[in-house]
DNA sequence: ATTCACATCTTGACAGTGTCAACATCAAGG
DNA sequence: CCTTGATGTTGACACTGTCAAGATGTGAAT
């Protein structure tokens, strides 16, 4: 019985698992507060370690933030997923319900829609090679389905794939940033503003709304 | 003849014109530096100024960046205004004129467009009054533009006016953020995205492209 | 013309930030 | 055992936005 007590109760030099604790920590704190209101030496001392214990972890602010970043890629792309295995959608339903989604998800984590996709992390290049090897495959996946979609005859064959994915996926951008920096639109429409979008690309054939 | 060279050599205690001074050197920090860049204190400085007379003039530093926020609206607006004008473009060119000088614009000026809608002003409500006099009937033309494109024949009729306006403008508005923020798309296809865009959008009858 | 009020500009100060350098502590392996 | 490297700490620096108090000039009213 060397050190019972030890994992509760005495303050350890050493943290164990401070970059997990960090990640999680920061994601609270963007929660509340924004990215604004996110500072390394508050979440240093919220965490209970010293300001520059993070720099260890993270090789600078802007690391943690793609952290964050890729975390939501996960669970981004994990929603996705759980839609596309549906075996109860056609594929028409299956894109709406991803725009649903995707607008949802933003509306749902503004502050980690914003790292993701915002002018923070991926402005001059900020992004980590971790990050970027789960968000451009994450874009090359809706390529591809775009393509699929095309070929199905629910999406506009005649476009080219690449651009045309391009332009749907800037629309969904374009409205989650509409609705977070509340420009233009509020969620209040969410629905309609969604269903509004699908028809404008979905042949007209498919419109079921 | 009573201060043939004040205007020119002396160095006044008061500036005379510094509000229109600062908001011309800050757009020209911005330019080149970004928004990250640009500090009330070097600006200050550049205009050899000391670091707290722009509070005179300016409330804080996010009402600066609402006067350069300004500006970029009345230079958006005026080159609007030059397309509906013409009169050698159709309705129809019209439109795709005018995605594709929105986008131009936005990427010819990514800082200033990230100050008229970005969340740096709209977030948590910074912008100031004038601003918003400005920002709001800039969309509520574009709502009303798209009422009448929607009674031409152009756009999709059975799409509720403000839906529609707002998915269309997220789309411009998505495509300038992935363009600026270097996401998932870059400048050197902007013209076969902005027809693709168009074209999403547009009715059959009048995809001339 | 003098005075008074006001707009404008100044210096000083404060709390906050990210990050580097130098040093302390501890776990693990030769 | 003792060295090596990962991890955590304190001190320091330069930089930020912004407030308070005082200096300076301008214009209008007396």
């Amino acid at each position: 019985m060397t050190s019972a007590v030890s994992v509760q109760d005495k303050k350890q030099y050493h943290h164990g698992d401070l970059r997990n604790t960090l990640l999680l920590a920061a994601t609270e704190m963007l929660v509340d507060g924004g990215i604004e209101g996110l500072s390394l030496r508050k979440l240093a001392d919220r965490v209970g370690v010293s300001r520059t214990a993070p720099y260890h972890h993270f090789k600078d602010k802007s690391a943690l933030l793609c952290g964050i970043a890729q975390e939501g890629f996960k669970r981004w792309q994990s929603r996705l997923n759980a839609i596309l295995d549906c075996t109860e959608l056609n594929d028409a339903e299956k894109y709406r319900a991803m725009v649903k989604v995707y607008l949802y998800y933003a509306s749902e984590n503004p502050e980690i829609y914003e790292l993701m996709f915002g002018r923070t992390i991926w402005k001059s290049d900020n992004a980590t090679p971790d990050l970027k090897s789960v968000a451009y495959p994450c874009f090359q996946a809706h390529v591809e389905l775009v393509r699929q979609w095309q070929q199905k005859g629910i999406l506009n064959a005649q476009e080219d794939s690449l651009r045309l994915a391009q332009v749907s996926w800037a629309t969904m951008h374009g409205l989650a940033r509409l609705l977070i920096d509340g420009v233009y639109a509020d969620v209040s429409h969410l629905d309609e503003m969604c269903d509004c979008l699908v028809n404008s690309f979905i042949k007209h054939d498919y419109q079921t709304k």
